[in-house]
DNA sequence: ACACAAATGATTCAAATGTTGCAACCACAA
DNA sequence: TTGTGGTTGCAACATTTGAATCATTTGTGT
């Protein structure tokens, strides 16, 4: 939104001389501004796992009267944008730079927005589905990615590893990346990342761990890959970018999906977790504030 | 507005069989749909010059439950129109959660993709550029990200150490990770990938750059980030999903993109560093069969 | 003209909203 | 340790909201 928006810089520069409850309830006013103006006050204090009273000393910290003062200023530039046309000429704007100027990154970013969507597909869902059950399932998970595809492997493993301690990174310096697998067995599962060109490590890896017996689970490229035939199951991501260098968004998004599927399981047993994992970097000084979490 | 609204066709189609009450409130609604979501029904009635009462009977008389689900159709369609993805995200919380799983995973891609279609507002097309001209003026580039953000920041490096050898990344074991600025000079940029919670470690090392002289670069989560203070260019990645965690891949996708302009700056020293990349990955057997690369 | 049903207006009610005051709770200095 | 100033959570408050109820008016058919 381009639009000068005098509340919202007004809130930014004083958001440091804000307490941390004045914090989180800007913030969230900030990155969401139209829910100021469409939902109640409490609903916007739950929303932001905030104190209703929050939002009426938030409106205070910023000088105005009261809370309806922020909401007015926020319902008056939501009229602005609908019905006035600033709305019409930003959508002109992105669709004329989108196409016509061969912008590379709005084309890019274009397309990798339709190959997320295009995992929508049933075929990628139950497969989605599929997986996600088969982790639910495992006695530990092993988690393979190596080069470009270690982003993702070490993403999903990072996320895992808040929510337990079943999760299990194979990489490590000097060579010694498979080493945990000594103690796999036939309950476990591995979670193997590798799209094209192949790492052979990879590869090796996998066989080494599916005559183990562990249950080969992969995200890879194409129905041809490699992978494909060692595996169990697998997800296909679409890699494809009008750049040099093939694209691991989609393999990403994939992995966080699987990520909430997992947590959303037991999402009591999640919520535990997490609770437990954001006193342990309390604790240790891990972040620069509290780590709120919604609902 | 070109968008389908069922519940307008409804009301036009069975005004002729209201009361003149009716009509008039009717009539209102239908020519002030915003107005509808932005104030209350007594406030609207009083607009409309109608009683109170009337609104619930309009509701009834359409079939609904109440003047709620009118007020909640309006909102929801000011949501898609100014700004798509909340209403994504929101949906869910709200609609119920009896949904099965295969829900969940199209929902949040849907979600995902919606993100990445944001970012090419004009804003953050304008931002990327100017990261990426900045970065491709810099002797060396410093690459930051740690915890979560250690995908991004990986994930950057690894495509921009395929192109050359300018770009080195801030990451060791042993808490080493930050020896490589000890080398750092004025001329070098430092690209740091943060988003909420920020880590202490990230925000002291970039302090550390920033007082070495170098040229900070963010790609961080809002405008209240303690990286925007510090940071000559910062590019904003949403992280909100419908899951507990925060999401990467908008910011990934971001990485994606940078690495692509830098790349396209200059196509041919690209193809070059490509071709010798893929030879010295032939020469040492790393990938499972010879690595084809398009164009 | 009358009767009668539909439509409208006024009144009332329970639930919610935004606000305020108070008490507990910190972090930190004396 | 004991204050102390600022921050936060809680509960009570007066208002307002949307809905339900009842009385009144309106229009219509016989």
């Amino acid at each position: 939104m381009p639009q000068r928006d005098p509340l919202r810089e007004q809130i930014i520069a004083q958001y440091d001389a804000m307490s941390p409850q004045l914090q989180q309830a800007a913030r969230y006013v900030l990155e969401h501004p139209d829910e100021v103006a469409l939902v109640s006050m409490r609903e916007l204090a739950r929303h932001a796992a905030v104190q209703p009273a929050t939002m009426t000393r938030l409106a205070k910290f910023l000088g105005k009267q009261g809370y309806d003062d922020i909401r007015e200023h926020y319902v008056a530039a939501l009229r602005r944008g609908s019905d006035g046309f600033a709305a019409k000429v930003r959508q002109r704007n992105e669709g004329a730079r989108a196409s016509a100027n061969g912008n590379i990154a709005a084309h890019m970013l274009h397309g990798l927005s339709a190959q997320i969507t295009r995992l929508c597909e049933p075929d990628s869902l139950q497969r989605l589905e599929a997986i996600a059950n088969t982790l639910k399932s495992a006695r530990k998970v092993y988690v393979l990615g190596l080069r470009s595809c270690h982003s993702v492997a070490w993403h999903f493993h990072y996320v895992m590893s808040l929510l337990g301690d079943r999760s299990v990174h194979l990489d490590g310096p000097a060579g010694t990346g498979g080493d945990a697998l000594i103690r796999a067995t036939p309950e476990d599962a591995l979670l193997v990342v590798s799209v094209k060109p192949y790492a052979v490590a990879t590869l090796e890896l996998t066989q080494l761990a599916k005559d183990k017996g562990l249950t080969i689970l992969s995200i890879t490229d194409s129905e041809v890959s490699p992978l494909v035939g060692m595996s169990k199951q697998t997800i296909f991501c679409p890699t494809e970018s009008d750049s040099f260098f093939h694209t691991l968004t989609p393999a990403l998004a994939i992995s966080e999906v699987l990520c909430t599927l997992l947590a959303e399981d037991d999402r009591s047993q999640a919520l535990d977790a997490l609770q437990r994992a954001d006193e342990h970097f309390l604790s240790l000084n891990t972040y620069a504030s509290a780590i709120p979490r919604r609902e």
